[in-house]
DNA sequence: CACGATTTGGGTAATTGGGGGG
DNA sequence: GATGTCCCAATTACCCAAATCG
């Protein structure tokens, strides 16, 4: 897996040649899902899916997870 | 955490040998976290994290500290 | 039924984003 | 156009008890 590198004058990442991507939030990730927030909490406390933490404890994801999730399901 | 020292021709700093930086805008830090600018302007006023004030009173954040905090989440 | 492990849901405090206006 | 600031409802994290499963 890339590791989040800042950053482009626009704000993205560059997670790779030509690729950026963006973060989403838990209740982004949860309607993808058709789940609840909480139940996508969980699955980052079990590592089922990575997270990346803000300053202030919240969780985002990585566009390139989730989509390697549903790609995988 | 070096000192901001002397600027370079592209406007980034020299920060060590070798090594330089740049200052983010508020709304790239926002985009690096998944969050609104607005949020990002409450974590330096809680300290959260470090900030630089333009002459304006405006804020910019040194790249090294907002990767210290993508890191240490 | 009892047991441990996992999942679910409630309560609450903290955090966030939208709107408005500077 | 991007930021800084204020108000307020929605979102989120965290803890812990209840429910569910095997």
């Amino acid at each position: 897996m890339s590791p989040l590198k800042a950053v482009t004058p626009d704000g993205t990442f560059v997670t790779g040649p030509g690729t950026t991507e963006r973060l989403l939030t838990p209740g982004e990730v949860a309607r993808i899902f058709g789940v609840d927030p909480k139940t996508v909490n969980r699955w980052a406390l079990t590592g089922r899916i990575p997270s990346v933490r803000t300053p202030s404890r919240q969780r985002r994801y990585r566009e390139s997870d989730i989509n390697a999730l549903l790609n995988a399901g």
